[in-house]
DNA sequence: CTTCACGCCTGTCAGC
DNA sequence: TGCTGACAGGCGTGAA
């Protein structure tokens, strides 16, 4: 569910509610989403420590807390992170719960229980392998055209899978692909390693733009996506393919078409994106 | 090394 | 109305 403007809005929703709060117990009620320690030594570990502060690294959350341990979340499909104070009702359905000691809660709710929380130390964060290998994110330093067009150089496959691959870019999801490719004028399945100079400079500026929009529309609220407050967020109404099956280009009003790229749901206009024969 | 199909889970929705 | 199957925004694994 969440890319990298969604989890970045979560973030911001939730650093005022829980940084600085003392974790008092931990509530586990669904054990196999703690993917290290055991859920056993992930409470223990827990309890009693306060988190200092909330970042993000791509589609990653990451709670420094004292001591050096660091609890990393990663919501993948259908995860949700809700700051809950003390005076209203408990989500039931909630499968991991933080509770703080002035009787406020953070509550992990995931309805495909695909999501992953770690606990580790702050020195051991490249044990999680995703989050090692993971490139830089779109509106970072290190995400020039340069980066990019040298990395496009060594791909070979379509240009969809590329960019949903976070070794390249950290944190864009189908969502934001199919919307920068849309920006861009580039056919999903164009040869990542095709791309003329100027269609590379084109990506690389529609990338950063459609994340930075959708960082200020408080992210795509399509179906599930909430931020830490329950808030929707608002890009979903900006969208110019992703979702639109059948419906007009904004640009030239062709019918947007849907097929699957690299097994993914992939929407495009036929008439802007078009692929090169 | 890259590329790609598949599995993981469950809720929702279209079609019958 | 009730059932069935396809599908969903992510990622890790393993095979080629």
């Amino acid at each position: 569910m969440p890319e990298l403007p969604e989890v970045e809005t979560i973030c911001r929703s939730l650093r005022c509610h829980v940084e600085g709060k003392v974790i008092r117990d931990v509530e586990i009620h669904l054990p196999r989403l703690i993917k290290w320690p055991s859920p056993e030594d992930f409470r223990a570990i827990l309890v009693d420590r306060r988190i200092r502060v909330l970042q993000r690294r791509a589609k990653y959350m990451l709670f420094y807390l004292t001591d050096g341990w660091v609890l990393v979340i990663h919501l993948r499909m259908t995860g949700r992170l809700y700051f809950r104070s003390g005076d209203t009702p408990a989500d039931i359905a909630a499968k991991v719960v933080f509770h703080f000691n002035d009787g406020d809660a953070l509550e992990y709710s995931d309805a495909r229980t695909l999501g992953t929380l770690y606990l580790l130390r702050h020195n051991e964060l490249e044990r999680i392998y995703g989050l090692a290998t993971l490139g830089p994110e779109p509106l970072s330093e290190q995400f020039t055209v340069g980066y990019l067009k040298d990395e496009l150089a060594k791909r070979k496959g379509k240009l969809k899978m590329v960019l949903l691959d976070q070794r390249l870019i950290g944190g864009l999801g189908n969502i934001y692909v199919d919307e920068s490719l849309a920006r861009a004028g580039l056919h999903p399945e164009r040869k990542a390693n095709a791309l003329s100079d100027e269609e590379i400079a084109r990506l690389h500026a529609s990338i950063n733009a459609v994340i930075e929009k959708g960082i200020g529309s408080g992210g795509t609220t399509l179906r599930d996506y909430r931020d830490g407050e329950g808030n929707m967020g608002s890009f979903q109404e900006e969208l110019c393919v992703y979702g639109r099956e059948g419906e007009a280009c904004p640009v030239c009003g062709s019918a947007i078409v849907k097929t699957t790229v690299a097994g993914r749901g992939t929407h495009y206009c036929p008439h802007c994106q078009r692929k090169p024969s």
